[in-house]
DNA sequence: TGTATTTCCGACCGAATTGCTCAGGAATTG
DNA sequence: CAATTCCTGAGCAATTCGGTCGGAAATACA
């Protein structure tokens, strides 16, 4: 369980996703505005999250992402793991006795550290956090603005 | 509130100064060889562990690490915090309005959900680590090694 | 049918971070 | 004095972060 600015813009997207789900797709372009980050960067992250089936692709104009599964199905542990793509970790998982022919003590104890935050972030559901206060208030906000057509993008050609 | 192999390492590291401590400083080769690492690596962990006021150095034979404090007043989230040394994280934080004048969806979340990860990691003692069994059983074998004098690295010249 | 939109896909790239090496200085023990 | 160990700093290869570019495939709409 790795936690870093990569977590914290896909959760971030999801979040935004989860806010107009039922409404209408959400396209890229749309989150990279909000995020202020690139939409190549936003293509690799949504990649990964449509391979976990976080996520469902709709192309064409109107089009955009939709989540796979209700949000409230949805945990901030899963969409962290599936943005990261970690491999090993440990260093020594599996393929070696670390220490003397038993595992290391690394190895136990980051293992039971690892999943306590594996589970704290697991009992979180994108469902839960849409009903925060603080998410709330930004969101009739963001929702006004865009019923508003407020562009904020020159529209220059 | 970030975490990656390096908060792990320095987690690892005062979990051995923990077990060891109330018996002898921990020197840096010793943590070096059970978890696999360059000493000048741990150097440069120690140097922000010791700069937070985490640990104490000792200088000279029979030297090494102590914990500054009792090991049930050090918590998770103080090291990986230490070691860390973040700056920004929300690439708005205070300098600007980054969206329409008040802060951003970005903002407003991530602080929240990081604040419960923080607080989670900051109800976890090492005091408490200790007393997993895992570590313990690890423990009571490593220092079985140490009194018997065992050297695993190879002796050679 | 054509055109604009938007997801997809792959290559590449600068900057930051990770983890390490080397070289030496300062304190402490004996 | 000599060995040990912390302490400091410079520099370096590999990886990751976040981004750029160029295009292809699907879809909506005129």
């Amino acid at each position: 369980m790795r936690l870093s600015t990569k977590g914290r813009y896909a959760v971030t997207a999801m979040i935004d996703l989860a806010l107009h789900d039922e409404v209408r797709p959400v396209a890229l372009t749309d989150i990279a505005e909000t995020q202020k980050i690139s939409v190549s960067y936003l293509e690799q992250l949504f990649a990964r999250l449509r391979k976990n089936r976080l996520v469902k692709g709709m192309r064409g104009p109107g089009g955009g992402y939709r989540l796979a599964r209700p949000a409230s199905e949805v945990t901030i542990a899963e969409i962290i793991a599936a943005v990261d793509e970690q491999i090993d970790m440990t260093r020594c998982a599996g393929k070696e006795d670390c220490q003397d022919g038993e595992k290391c003590l690394t190895h136990e104890l980051w293992a039971d550290l690892s999943k306590q935050l594996y589970d704290f972030l697991h009992a979180i559901t994108l469902g839960q956090i849409v009903q925060w206060p603080a998410v709330q208030k930004v969101a009739v906000r963001q929702e006004a603005r865009h019923r508003r057509g407020v562009q904020t993008t020159k529209s220059v050609a």
